[in-house]
DNA sequence: CGTAAGCGTTCGTCAAGCCGAACACGAGGA
DNA sequence: TCCTCGTGTTCGGCTTGACGAACGCTTACG
């Protein structure tokens, strides 16, 4: 439990997750169905808003209620699909790799994403202490931070940064990937 | 992400919270500074409290203002592959898909898991507010809590509790998944 | 029995959140 | 320059949540 009131903690919550979705003020008041007033003085910090303000809010950023409420969140690392280090099982014709243990304190949210070959996908750096973790399921991607691209086949894994420019870009027809979004 | 009204769950969540601890409703009220009258209609689902009545309570039953606001997650959850609820991308041909949101507070390990036809492996209970994602690469699993299990192939997303007993059992050669362990 | 204490609920009052409109500011466009 | 549009910020009003007191209820005790 933190000791910090929870608004400003809340106030800074909706405008980061306003400003990651690119929505105005008016449109994103426009579209939980509340007053522009209202979310003008939630974002300034003053006032306690009620839940069901909050809900209409978080509904419409498209992220948990809880992540409006709690405090927010190197170089690229490789492993190729044969250098996974694998923990077989003594029982069963089963074997399992730990590519990525979580720190505590980190959330990491369960993506799966596709692209087709093109235009790379840019992303702006977010909050320091980000990071994406990328198993390739089909298909080759090449991604990384600006300037560190690496390309990537299925199997592989990759974490990088996310705090820093970074990009996504299919080789290949029906590239599929899982990505693990981290952030504190 | 929950489309349940937060009202409902809230409620309940204080009253089990509540009862955790052996308070009464009277002494509850008194701890957190705020009036009987209102902790009861919280409790009975009217009305909308305020963040700052959330976290005076919040406080007093010692739990993490989110805990209060989550749904509890239990039984098997599953989103077959076409049943993606898919966030294209505007600039690029690049989609995305939010399958499991991190709630604060929990540390998610990243395994690959492979198994050949045979035996299931089985699992003991873990911890409760363990859980395990679970999304299908390659192959076919049949997994899933005892007397639950459900069969997954290519790019389908399972989650279940892993507080009972499960299992994992691959039925085609090269049966490979992207493991997402779980816990607080 | 009577009464006292505790439980949770309901009622009237007051403050505060929510709303809509009006406002100030800056960026284009004619 | 003037106008328009978009941004986010303040201002009355009305609604509603929070409060405290009173209520009905059950249990304990003299």
């Amino acid at each position: 439990m933190d000791r910090t009131t929870p608004l400003a903690t809340i106030a800074a919550a909706v405008r980061r997750e306003r400003d990651r979705m690119g929505l105005s003020l008016g449109e994103l008041a426009r579209r939980a169905g509340i007053a522009k007033s209202t979310l003008s003085q939630l974002e300034a910090g003053s006032g306690n808003p009620s839940v069901e303000t909050l809900w209409a809010i978080a509904v419409v950023l498209d992220v948990p209620f809880s992540r409006l409420v709690d405090p927010p969140s190197e170089g690229v690392r490789v492993v190729r699909a044969q250098e996974h280090v694998v923990i077989p099982s003594e029982r069963s014709p089963f074997t399992g790799t730990l590519l990525a243990a979580s720190p505590p304190g980190v959330r990491r949210d369960l993506h799966v994403i596709t692209a087709e070959p093109g235009p790379a996908r840019t992303a702006d750096p977010h909050i320091p202490g980000t990071g994406e973790h990328l198993l390739v399921t089909a298909g080759r991607w090449l991604c990384g931070p600006a300037g560190e691209e690496v390309e990537l086949g299925p199997g592989d894994y990759a974490y990088f940064p996310g705090d820093r420019a970074h990009s996504y870009r299919a080789l290949e027809p029906g590239t599929t990937a899982v990505l693990l979004m981290e952030y504190r």
